[in-house]
DNA sequence: TTGAAAGCGGTACCAC
DNA sequence: GTGGTACCGCTTTCAA
């Protein structure tokens, strides 16, 4: 790990000034080409590599987006594949997305630097990464409002299903209120229940559409929504980790599912296909949401000056066996 | 998106100089409690945000690291969501590792950038990711040997899976040989076949392990190799991904798995939990290679004069229905 | 405790 | 077509 060559030691090698050597890479056609191959060769021999700092200074742009990841799970201690064991910890709704930012992005040319949005201060996480990229796309919950705007204010940002409290920031939300609804209808006019509770903490807009839309359906079929005392004949859960969590306990406690009641989720998991019983669920585009995500930035990259965007995705119900239709 | 604040706003608008500024963020300790208040409230009120590309070029260090991350999958065109339907495109091998990098690299305040091996030219976006970080992981079948030499100079590299050729450089690998070997002489031992097929052409380190192993076990069994112009008892596929593409041909040729014939795979995708008939595969601890990678950067971080270090993971056979074991 | 100033490694404008 | 050079924004040494 010697001290890497730079563009100086390129250009003396060439016999060249630093300003030709930043021409042959940048644009070729404008140097000689018997100019070019004499750099070429000896940033060759040299071993050059480009610091990426130095010409992120220069010209001001990265050619790379960033984002804080959200897991929202507490990461598994010991043996990971032990632990994952049916897919509880991955894929989650978070590396879906990622995944999906990922590839839209490289076909642009643009790398992603992925911080950790779990860390204690996610703030400066953000900032950090902020600092180090063209965009940045935040997962939900994340920043506090001073640091969004500050970081907004920087750099194109835009929030993945987060209804957009501030119209200035660009946004990726999914139609929660109609998957609830669906999902809620169908329990009502299919498996006749009469009854069914809520499980999970609405704390962010999405779940709180969710929610919502669960309240409304139950209201106007007249059916009550029971608190966790009672036992209901469906639980409905805010996502499918909330689900499969309560299948869990569910299962240790000796009652049936869906024969004694009914558990349904919400975000459409991969565990959801191998959970015994296998999970009825809304499913949400992960991977599209992360593509949409990134034609925002490169939207407001392209023009600054144009207004920020809200796209709303569809949302499916996917029904399987922890309702009690057949597996 | 006005011109970003910088240090020298902050410093006029706090009214000290830019060291000052400076030392406020890297060891507060240094500067006057007052003083120290003033910065951060002009930091704040201008809502600065430190240049990463300034600082790395000042300090030569980026606090990242890069991944080049390799699929090997074609992309899917049209609604990522139905394509994938089957999880036959996400998670596979290269998203686990992935993950058990990032998730490793944050424990220890590093971000991670990925990069696209899948791109026409890896060798450019080896060398462009390679100018942004401070050390880099490389999944299998990436580079020429002269580009991975040259970006190893300047920076550590682990390879992650593929038996260094050069001992100069980290590598991860997992036991291939043992991994085929308990899957076939399973096959031969309790299932009792008379010959088998290795599907899947042996074209890195991996594979031709993979590959010797089978051919091995075959030759102590006194069991033919057929090729595939025959239909032997057994398909071996060199990876999951290989085995699932077979299972769906055969499908679609009428014949059944396992009852015709079996058919296993390699690498222990999730999809293969929810394959019909589920895929009998041979485990690799993708989580632990990943976080593994980031232990041996960070230790010719902390010692660049450390010698070369090379990991084997063990692997595990994971019997399941395609090979005629109860599902 | 604070400030002045010299880099860090590129880019790109302006001369020649 | 090529070279000289002034930045880009931050860190860090050295003096004050």
């Amino acid at each position: 790990m010697a001290r890497s060559p730079t563009v100086y030691d390129v250009a003396q090698a060439a016999g060249v000034s630093i300003a030709t050597v930043s021409f042959t890479f940048s644009r070729p056609s404008r140097v000689r080409p018997a100019t070019r191959e004499a750099v070429l060769a000896a940033a060759r021999a040299l071993g050059y590599v480009p610091s990426a700092s130095a010409r992120g200074l220069a010209v001001g742009r990265t050619k790379s987006f960033g984002l804080i990841f959200w897991d929202g799970s507490t990461p598994p201690p010991g043996p990971f594949d032990e632990v994952n064991a049916g897919l509880r910890h991955f894929p989650r709704w978070v590396h879906e997305v990622q995944y999906g930012i990922e590839r839209a992005a490289w076909r642009h040319g643009y790398a992603i630097m992925v911080g950790d949005g779990d860390a204690t201060d996610v703030d400066t996480t953000a900032v950090d990464i902020a600092g180090r990229v063209d965009g940045l796309v935040l997962l939900p919950r994340m920043l506090s409002p001073e640091t969004l705007m500050r970081v907004a204010e920087r750099i194109p940002v835009v929030s993945v299903t987060e209804g957009a409290a501030d119209p200035h920031l660009n946004s990726i939300t999914v139609d929660n209120r109609q998957g609830m609804t669906d999902l809620v209808r169908h329990l009502v006019e299919v498996h006749h229940i009469r009854s069914a509770t809520f499980v999970g903490a609405p704390d962010t807009a999405d779940y709180r559409a969710r929610f919502a839309a669960f309240r409304d359906v139950l209201e106007q079929a007249a059916l009550p929504a029971l608190d966790d005392a009672d036992r209901p004949d469906a639980y409905v859960c805010r996502t499918d980790a909330d689900a499969l969590d309560l299948l869990t306990e569910l299962r240790g406690r000796g009652i049936r599912v869906p024969e004694d009641v009914i558990v349904t989720g919400f975000d459409g998991l991969a565990a959801g296909l191998i959970s015994q019983p296998t999970l009825t669920s809304v499913r949400q585009p992960m991977y599209d949401l992360g593509v949409a995500a990134v034609d925002l930035l490169l939207n407001r990259i392209a023009d600054p000056r144009s207004p920020a965007e809200h796209r709303r995705f569809p949302v499916e119900l996917t029904v399987r066996h922890s309702c009690g239709c057949p597996a």
